[in-house]
DNA sequence: AATGAATGAGTATTCATTCAT
DNA sequence: TATGAATGAATACTCATTCAT
């Protein structure tokens, strides 16, 4: 095999990049280290030189598909210029736009509690955005609403557990929307755009 | 080893009782086949007369349980002497009871989508009951109201996902419970009981 | 792969005997389970079915080598019809006629510590035997001259460490025979039978 | 990582001493060139620059703690102002400090065949020297006897091999000098000074 | 002299499942 | 019904060594 050096940063990414891929092509546990080397054409011993395990790569992609969602609504909840309602907005369609970007929506790669490190991650660190960009950071009351929004959305529509037909689907979406609409008194419409982000089929 | 012989309803049953004990001490995928015959001194080979694979035995471990909870609910459903929220505290009562009963609280058992298969027939087959025990059977209204309460309640206090505090936990249960009252238009305190089957520490 | 079903104790013999034979030949470490079980026509799993680990096999083989030694010896060491010396010969032709049966000079395995666990058996366990052969079982004095005499030979003529030409060789052999003898105020000559075990090359 | 350059014997330096060091402290195998380079703030190229193989380090420390017992030892021996005796208990003298002087006790090392080869030097190249201490240069008879006595040494208080009690030990030790003296008519007690050498303990 | 990224060969072990008896 | 010996597929990880710069 050629011998081609790059710098530790580009092959960490191809490695990682290459990784969620196939991840989400075949799920991690069918997913062989020999594959993902393969696919990029290096050695075994290069993916050990810059990752201790299998599971190590997971948990990088898993970090950094938050770290930039959350840097993401970081940016929006700081922007002084937006009312409450349009930031949530924007971090939704933030949220959209990160997950289609580069095939990182890892929302759907099948294996070992990937889904209960994002969920967790979703709540605890996500939520308070959230919160934040409603006006009542700190707010409790508030925190606890979006989480039963996002706790309900989440387990509801989770692709594994449910299989909705679209009617069955929208009409959930919209109750769940309308439930939270009601419950931060916000008139009635106000969260629709949350429709698409829920996968709502028109 | 002796040869001893049983009827097919207790041998299967001896298999059952055995896999889930293990299930719930070690977990699914680490309860080897070979664990579970010597736990109750057969060969390997009979395991596999009874059941085709492993996995059909966590299946009918679930569709038991499910049947059972569900046979439960619907002898209460079906009791004409009991009021409305009456009915949902026994079936809440019920539920707890059959998770202690025989060690059957398989939501305890860790591994490949056990809780999926689980939840998804909590939603599909248990709501619908307590749409019914309430008064309205078949309002979809009603029994998307249930949907949010369970999930999120599901969702929330899933162990393998978050790790409240006790004080944390406490104020969820409350705000969900309080939540769901209003949202069906109930007194304050009508689904207190649901504290309980939560996980309230008081 | 044809399915052939064998008693227990012939597939444990086999297993066995197979690897003996390829310790020998290509050292422990180099001997792969895949090449023992490939000799003996077998699946990986069922080398793993009678053995916990490649390093329970040589475990297996040095014990039976040594319990067969022993209880060789033993017989000669309780034949009353024997004088001290003619069972120290016979003891000693019986080793070398073990170590020629069945390619059991297990002696020349090269790899992990092997000699180790061989000659710190023989000076525990064999060399007591002696002892008692030459009359005067438990006599701590006497039990250490035997210590030295074997210790030295085993480790002058240690394969792994010296190579002496024949001639350097038999004349180390006399040297520590005939110091022996004096050690134990023996008639010059008592002890040359032991020459061929030593390995003299005449 | 900064750049250092050193004189090549500065450096080959280094590499050794902290070899030795890693291999006294983990063992010659489960000591990786990684640990090596790691512990002197070195790049994993520059050690193949200054030897061929991990190999060749332990080769090289076996090399130079030879050399030094030997050199040590002909000082004594040709020092005219000692009598035999003198010099051989110097020798054991020294043989004690070169194995305490910079950790240079490589005994101790743990690993493939490193005994082997440094047993086999002791015979071959330092038992001349002693018989030449001894005053008989030259002569196989004493040469034999020095060599029975280092290898029963060596093998019997080989702690890979044995673990004696104190007492046993002592016993044996003084057994082993006992008959050395024997051998070649000295007093009884005139080696009494290799007790130390042996590990004796009083 | 020095760097450090890249190579690549090497393998013991687990277990669900099968099948001859 | 029951046995239990036999199958076989499946794979993450290590590390001495090399080599382009």
């Amino acid at each position: 095999m050629a011998r081609i050096t790059k710098t530790p940063e580009e092959r960490k990414e191809e490695i990682i990049s290459a990784s969620r891929t196939l991840f989400l092509e075949k799920g991690y546990a069918h997913t062989k280290v020999s594959d993902i080397v393969k696919a990029i054409g290096v050695s075994q011993g290069i993916f050990y030189y810059y990752f201790s395990s299998k599971d190590a790569v997971i948990d990088e992609i898993i970090d950094r598909y938050m770290r930039l969602q959350l840097s993401e609504a970081r940016k929006i909840v700081d922007n002084g210029s937006l009312s409450p309602l349009e930031k949530l907005e924007k971090m939704a369609e933030a949220q959209m736009l990160v997950n289609h970007r580069e095939n990182q929506n890892i929302h759907r790669i099948k294996g070992v509690d990937i889904h209960e490190r994002i969920n967790s991650r979703i709540i605890s660190d996500y939520v308070p955005l959230m919160v934040e960009a409603y006006g009542d950071p700190g707010d409790l009351q508030v925190q606890m609403k979006f989480e039963v929004f996002v706790a309900s959305a989440i387990f509801l529509f989770d692709p594994g557990i449910f299989t909705w037909t679209p009617v069955q689907r929208n009409k959930r979406i919209d109750h769940i929307i309308d439930l939270m609409e009601k419950s931060i008194d916000l008139p009635a419409g106000s969260f629709r755009f949350y429709r698409t982000l829920m996968g709502y089929q028109s």
